[in-house]
DNA sequence: AACTTAAAATTGGTCGACCAAATAAATTCT
DNA sequence: AGAATTTATTTGGTCGACCAATTTTAAGTT
């Protein structure tokens, strides 16, 4: 095994929310916790590891919002009964998850946006097309007066997720989209072509409304290519 | 019994921390903050809330984590330079995020999964080729006991998120996967073609291998046809 | 002995107080 | 006066103590 690249990591886990982490990982591995299994109460914890309860906590929020662990209040905090090797294996990813690379959060970016106009061609209704439709008039309204219209530009795209009635699409766009703004500043990618960007939301509009699902999928490809190749281009 | 009582209990029921979160997003809709601001400190936003800190920072570590709000220790928090109207948005879907349908969840995960295993054949390199044997070992090991081998199942397609060396693609794919496997567990989507979803894996193994990528997406695809029919299926 | 009820202990939830780092203000020195 | 240094204050980080719901144990009753 790579036991090398474990210790490497642990070095790593510095802060103390992921080094209790790392510690109820160790529980599970020994074998003095399985899955379904109640874990000890906190104040046993943080008396074990040494540190306050709100590391502790923190810690297990964290693997909570994983689907590791699952509180119930005045009552415990339960392991999901999920197998052991993929427990560990979560956790270990648990621990990895910081830094993306902005080819990664762009890869996402194009397929979650892909699927999201798709589905939005095909479960729209009348009112989403009004909503889509002031949406696209106030990227309109800013990109005309050669602002750079970042937050309407992902406002447009936002309300295309919502059209898709996918809440899992939604959110996961909602978690990388700050991310790829961020990246968008570091590497000053600005809007250069702004007035082919326009043209692409309106075209999008008009594809989503005729519900022609296939034609609104490639001109989104089209729309996302250029930041696409951009990305490719930057060695990491 | 007293239903006055009950009543006011019922009006105060909602989570603290989403409170809070609301209140922000007041502060941000009334101008009072504005994008790059930096927030008022933890006391007084928890003084002007009248509530502890706990509950102010929880909703923070919420907003911090969708790219909302970012903390400089010792300094501040600050509110992302996003535009005003993305940033209520923003907050709005964050407030919504709670209960999502089996059907977004499988239709999440097919995206992710065929884009993953796309990404394996183009970037995988030998030393990923043994860990995807091992992994597809470890699951027929298991599978041909006709035990339920869920994990196992799971550990191969998240091995296959690793040869895609995409992170966002595998967070992403870990924070839908309890999820998945909790409704599995509700709507009892047992692994009744076993056989078939073997047959399956070795397939994919090989068409990875041997880095033919349109057809290891449409095996992919083919895959987790059974579960997408069958949410589709549901009424919700 | 079996069931019901009441008391005690356990446990996650919440809060206010203290800590150390970062910042702002005051002081000192040139 | 201006810059450097020291002091004071602000601020997020951390911790231990208390709270209320839950669970466990004990006591009481039939």
């Amino acid at each position: 095994m790579d036991h090398v690249l474990e210790n490497l990591k642990e070095v790593v886990a510095t802060k103390p929310t992921d080094i209790i982490i790392q510690q109820v990982k160790d529980l599970l591995m020994s074998g003095q916790l399985k899955p379904g299994d109640k874990l000890p109460p906190e104040r046993k914890l943080s008396e074990k590891f040494g540190v306050g309860r709100t590391h502790v906590r923190e810690a297990i929020r964290k693997l909570e919002f994983y689907g590791i662990l699952k509180t119930r209040p005045q009552s415990g905090t339960y392991v999901a009964s999920i197998g052991i090797s993929a427990l560990e294996s979560l956790i270990a990813d648990v621990l990895k998850i910081d830094g993306y690379s902005f080819l990664s959060l762009v890869e996402t970016r194009e397929v979650l946006e892909l699927s999201s106009v798709f589905h939005a061609c095909e479960r729209h209704n009348e009112e989403d097309i009004r909503l889509l439709e002031n949406s696209l008039n106030d990227y309109i309204v800013k990109a005309e007066k050669h602002v750079t219209a970042v937050e309407e530009d992902l406002m447009f795209h936002l309300t295309i997720a919502d059209l898709g009635k996918n809440k899992v699409l939604k959110s996961m766009l909602l978690i990388i989209i700050p991310d790829i703004i961020a990246s968008y500043n570091v590497f000053n990618v600005c809007q250069s072509s702004t007035n082919k960007a326009l043209e692409e939301h309106r075209i999008l509009y008009d594809q989503i409304k005729k519900r022609d699902a296939e034609a609104a999928v490639q001109t989104m490809k089209e729309h996302l290519k250029g930041v696409m190749t951009f990305a490719r281009s930057i060695i990491q």
